[in-house]
DNA sequence: AGTTTGAGTGCACATCTGTACACTCGCTAG
DNA sequence: CTAGCGAGTGTACAGATGTGCACTCAAACT
């Protein structure tokens, strides 16, 4: 029972779907991408901390040695993650940038468009937030910088209305910040919600609005310098 | 060069101070707090899933299987880390407490109390806010629930303000949350600060008031329920 | 006094880890 | 058509890991 399938050469991507295309960086790319799933699976309640290489590519369905055809450490695998959720998080972004921008809307709108992301990437946001903090490897870093890429994006979004127009960029980037950090909170909440939970994630949205409404009625008092 | 101190049959935790006191309980908690203060350090760079009994053994001078006298299992060690760290951070609010309640210099006053008691105990700072979103072990979830004792702790003292008084329990302990969180941001910023410079220190204090008061001028023009 | 207790030791073992090495064999380039 | 590149394989090994077992020997109890 050591060996069921015999002596099938090829990983188990093939045999889920798209039979075709057999060009040989093709193959690659795939077995590469299984061992990116493979990983982000295997993290859903560990951290990347504690997982083996061999772990991953068992799970991947080739041999740990074939790993480094593909990346020449974990850590590189982890970096790849990351860009990985990158691209779900820029997808984000665009999705929020073509909503409807009525000043009392946008709260609903973007916790809306938070939320379905979230649960369409559940993996990835689990990985950021678990990662984020997670000790000094290369990880953790290549996530610092990524967020705080997202951040600056946002503050430059923030400068475009009436009251936030002649702001020093501190300030901006100070609330910005914490519009961020709110957000992140927010998506630990939902993925501590059990899936289905529809009340609960009711709940945790409406606390997620009063957070952000919590920051933002006070942008009209704010006397900015110092 | 395998036994290279003879046969000293101690934890290395005897020849550093405390000279008597060798009652057998006493020597008994001297190594468990041995192997607390190994793990903590071990912790510094790295996370907690990724820490070995071995390891932690091996830094508190005793052999692996005597760790079984003290824990059942790391996840163990884990929780007693975790409520080691809660003292540190009661004893904290406990000065907070203690400090001149002028409505102006409050945020200063907390600020200040932070960052003594983060420079004073970085390592258990640094271990919350690594763990506290790292997997679903049982160090996470004590962690977690200290995290809220210590929010809804903040929640009933914020109530004894006049603009707060008539708040809705449930703003209120979405007012402290967003300042915990806050709080625990300011605390990553400050272990990210190298070592003895200053001026990064008191840019991220000045950052921290910053977040707080952004957060706070809103408060008197809050509308209670929904 | 003699006996018990329990924190510590050392050895052993099966399991898992990363990675070196030599290999197969199908796609691709000449 | 033929050569070879390269993604995959299997074997192998040294080191680390958790834990079981039998032990020592000083403090604590009778």
């Amino acid at each position: 029972m050591d060996h069921p399938e015999g002596v099938s050469t090829l990983p188990d991507v093939s045999q889920a779907e798209m039979p075709a295309a057999v060009s040989r960086q093709e193959r690659k790319q795939r077995t590469r991408q299984a061992l990116l799933d493979a990983a982000l699976e295997l993290l859903a309640d560990r951290g990347f901390g504690s997982l083996s290489l061999r772990e991953v590519t068992k799970h991947a369905g080739i041999v740990p040695t074939a790993f480094y055809r593909h990346f020449t450490s974990m850590d590189e695998l982890g970096v790849a993650l990351v860009e990985e959720t990158t691209r779900t998080l820029r997808g984000m972004i665009r999705s929020a940038r073509t909503e409807p921008v009525s000043h009392h809307g946008m709260i609903d709108a973007s916790v809306r468009t938070l939320y379905e992301h979230v649960r369409a990437h559940e993996d990835h946001f689990r990985f950021v937030t678990r990662e984020r903090y997670a000790g000094t490897g290369p990880v953790a870093r290549a996530i610092g910088v990524e967020l705080r890429l997202f951040s600056s994006d946002l503050a430059i979004d923030l400068a475009r209305f009436d009251h936030l127009r002649e702001w020093p960029t501190e300030d901006l980037h100070a609330l910005a910040d914490l519009i961020v950090t709110a957000m992140l909170a927010t998506v630990v909440d939902l993925l501590d919600v059990r899936h289905g939970d529809r009340e609960a994630d009711e709940r945790t949205l409406e606390l997620a609005r009063k957070r952000l409404r919590m920051i933002l009625v006070g942008v009209p008092h704010w006397r900015p310098s110092a």
